[in-house]
RNA sequence: GCCCAGAUAGCUCAGUCGGUAGAGCAGAGGACUGAAAAUCCUCGUGUCGGCGGUUCGAUUCCGUCUCUGGGCA
């Protein structure tokens, strides 16, 4: 019998945070936040993170767990998700997953193996170096020879891509594609329940550029010029959306009010990205919020959609 | 009032020595299996300001009008 799940996702700014709230009250359940940026500590402005009093005494798991640069990946958070899971379902609770990283839910939900292919620094910048000296076309080539099932789907631009592959390859001596294939076939590791939040595009779009004015009113930019004192601005963490742009406006690169403007370009780019990968990548009942008055409506509309098995 | 410069894709502009036009941004779609708030791919017809004229043919040349900048009075 699989242990029950349910999952919440959908573009940033379309209301996950409150309904998630609402829910849990009404099922008697915790949270797991599926978020890459969330986890870190110090970064709270930027990344929209809950506060406490939002939380209303409903219990957050993969909040501040860790520093700006410490190690994260879709293999650790698999790890801590999965004890979050049976913490909750040890207190006789409901685990809800709630987040806009749709590849980190996915990884969770069907329990990909990450055991094998674990990364290398060394490699990856070694092969790295070969694009930047021999050209994207050489190290595309590379990966051709050793998988051309994996090169045949991937562009020989995404250099991230690319390394990754023949990296999986060097460390493990499978092919990627193998690899890619078998966890594709996985089914769901739980008795799942899924939900993505949409609405309108014109409305999510201003909701994102409200918040993005909000943030700059509630110290975006002492937040980062805190974090730039601190930490090294190529660490993962400082590539996430509301640092990197207002990293650029720090060093000189453009105005403050320039960099709002990217910030709110790019938000609304990621927004389309993720909305991409839920529609094509993830299965689950759309939530349209339009039509939801309160968060505790659309909450309760979830609620009376999750399936009960057990 | 006069002079000059503009008026081209939602925005900023390029261009056509006359054969109905193209970049960036915005927008849309897609990929993704240990960087994922990352990384990467694809998609551009619009009375080329209005009206006349020259021409086989005008967005391109000429005239005129309107509007917007700037200058002179």
């Amino acid at each position: 019998m699989k242990p029950p799940l349910i999952t919440i996702a959908g573009p940033t700014a379309c209301g996950k945070t409150s309904v998630s709230v609402e829910l849990a009250k009404i099922i008697n359940g915790e949270i797991i936040s599926a978020d890459s940026m969330q986890v870190y500590k110090y970064m709270d402005i930027g990344t929209a993170k809950i506060k406490e009093s939002e939380k209303q005494g409903i219990k957050h798991y993969l909040i501040d767990v860790l520093k700006p640069d410490d190690e994260f990946s879709v293999a650790v958070f698999q790890k801590m998700a999965k004890e979050a899971i049976s913490e909750i379902l040890e207190k006789g609770k409901l685990p809800i997953l709630v987040g806009g990283t749709g590849f980190y839910v996915n990884a969770l939900v069907y329990d990909n193996d990450f055991t094998p292919g674990d990364k290398n620094e060394a490699l990856r910048s070694e092969l790295e170096q070969i694009a930047k000296e021999k050209g994207k076309d050489y190290l595309y080539n590379m990966l051709e020879e050793i998988d051309s099932d994996y090169a045949k789907t991937v562009h020989k631009n995404n250099v991230k891509r690319v390394v990754r592959a023949i990296e999986y390859y060097k460390v493990t001596g499978e092919k990627f594609s193998v690899y890619n294939a078998r966890e594709r076939l996985r089914e769901p590791a739980y008795d799942l329940s899924s939900f993505i939040l949409n609405m309108d595009r014109e409305r999510l779009y201003s909701r994102i550029e409200q918040r993005v004015d909000l943030m700059m009113e509630e110290g975006l930019l002492d937040e980062v010029k805190w974090l730039m004192e601190r930490y090294d601005e190529n660490l993962v963490s400082m590539k996430g959306l509301g640092y990197k742009e207002i990293i650029g406006y720090l060093k000189g690169e453009y105005s403050l009010e320039e960099a709002v403007t990217i910030l709110k370009n790019s938000t609304r780019g990621f927004a389309r990205r993720q909305l991409t990968w839920f529609r094509n990548q993830s299965d689950g009942i759309w939530v349209d919020m339009d039509s939801f008055k309160e968060p505790i409506d659309a909450a309760k509309f979830i609620a009376s959609n999750i399936t009960k098995e057990s």
